[in-house]
DNA sequence: ACAAATAGTGACTCGTTAGTCACGATTGCT
DNA sequence: AGCAATCGTGACTAACGAGTCACTATTTGT
């Protein structure tokens, strides 16, 4: 045959694809360490010779799942941190957070399995298959504070200091995201992302007066941001 | 011989204990997935059948590990929702969540590994030897979700609703002591506890106020509670 | 002291697994 | 068309891993 017709890329796409699909199905249910090669080929329907011909081994075959995800997410930091540093002249500081809300509202629609496989496997030991996975959180963490370190030089909040900060709310998104695939009937999840980014902002302002007010209700700060999964500020580092 | 020196038992626990701290060494280094039983009568020195006369497989060493922590954790639960519903004619609300948080730090200082290793592993599938972690994952959740609800029925609290609110403590709290066993510099940890239980008690207070107030400094509210599972805190003590 | 009961051992079986490779099929190029 | 490059395949190997077992050693009851 003689058509150009590129049947040799497309291939290849089609392949990887198969077997990441039907890897990322067995990872979800099983958990990375415990799936063969064996089975993911099997699931793909291909033979075992060409699963190597593609991917290295199966941290590699991780590594390619991860990655989109991980480069989505990164310019979503690096993009709120910016912005971050211009409404440092201007602006609504709720403003950046929003968009970084937004910008990972939209990475877990676009990926949702493998942030759920992201949240299976991102605790663990960095070892083996999962190594990807750790990268990834260290690199969610790591934004996170960043981002909190930047909102602090400024003067933009007063929210808790350093990571710790960061901590919370990746901590608290996390476990929300994760009950939500799981089906659970969290409760007002649409207006959490506002609660939560306030929190992170307001937190330390409330903080920083240590309120005498005991029970009585407080007028409380606004409600403003729509974050899901981001909302982190705050200083220091690790 | 014929002294009823009770050897037997004795050497059935040190023999247990062996593999069990071998095990649990390997399960935190490498994930307990990836650990052999080779690899866990390795590092007990002691021969293969000895395992299996006192452990069916590796998921019954796990749920051996994990056993006295989880009953130590729901007896701390149990012990709060009764002090809680107590509070309810009489008064204090923070004094319950405040015996909570020093009931469950006291089981991170008693149970340190076993709790690093349920950090790393409850969030995976319950497959295999994961299962029992998984369980007592859920069981932490149901625990706090069961006081969300309690407190609410009393009028307690006005707090997020229900799980919600249990679901961000203990994500919040289970990432703050991740990040601690990993030697992160996480900042103001004493503070955090109470830090955290006001955040969740005031922040669904001050949410119920969707404030009108935008950007402006607003004297928040009191920092009261005690935190939750993590184990820091702040108010009193020092 | 002695026999019965219980514990400890490690070689062994048998299934499984990661990774390879020689060969036939497809695609690309001219 | 014709040939070279790339791809797909599944049998194969070498190693490993879970679980067993016949045997030896220790503990216990009497």
């Amino acid at each position: 045959m003689a058509a150009p017709s590129g049947k040799r890329a497309e291939n290849r796409r089609v392949r990887t694809e198969a077997l990441q699909r039907a890897a990322l199905g067995l990872f979800l249910q099983y958990g990375v360490e415990a799936v063969t090669i064996d089975q993911i080929v099997d699931g793909a329907r291909t033979a075992k010779g060409s699963f190597y011909r593609y991917f290295r081994d199966k941290t590699d075959l991780v590594a390619s799942l991860v990655e989109p995800l991980k480069r989505d997410v990164s310019s979503s930091f690096a993009r709120c941190a910016e912005r971050l540093r211009e409404a440092s002249r201007e602006g609504n500081v709720a403003k950046p957070y929003e968009g970084l809300a937004q910008d990972l509202i939209r990475c877990v629609l676009q990926y949702p399995d493998v942030v759920r496989l992201y949240l299976h496997e991102s605790r663990g030991p960095k070892n083996g298959a999962r190594a990807p996975i750790v990268e990834l959180a260290e690199a969610v963490l790591d934004g996170a504070t960043e981002l909190s370190n930047i909102a602090h030089e400024l003067g933009l909040v007063r929210g808790l200091v350093g990571r710790l900060s960061a901590i919370v709310v990746v901590g608290a998104s996390e476990l929300i995201i994760t009950r939500l695939f799981a089906g659970d009937d969290v409760g007002p999840v649409l207006e959490m992302p506002g609660e939560l980014v306030s929190l992170v902002l307001d937190g330390v302002r409330a903080r920083a007066t240590p309120a005498p007010a005991p029970d009585k209700p407080r007028p409380a700060r606004a409600a403003k941001k729509v974050a899901k999964k981001p909302a982190k500020k705050a200083p220091r580092r690790r």
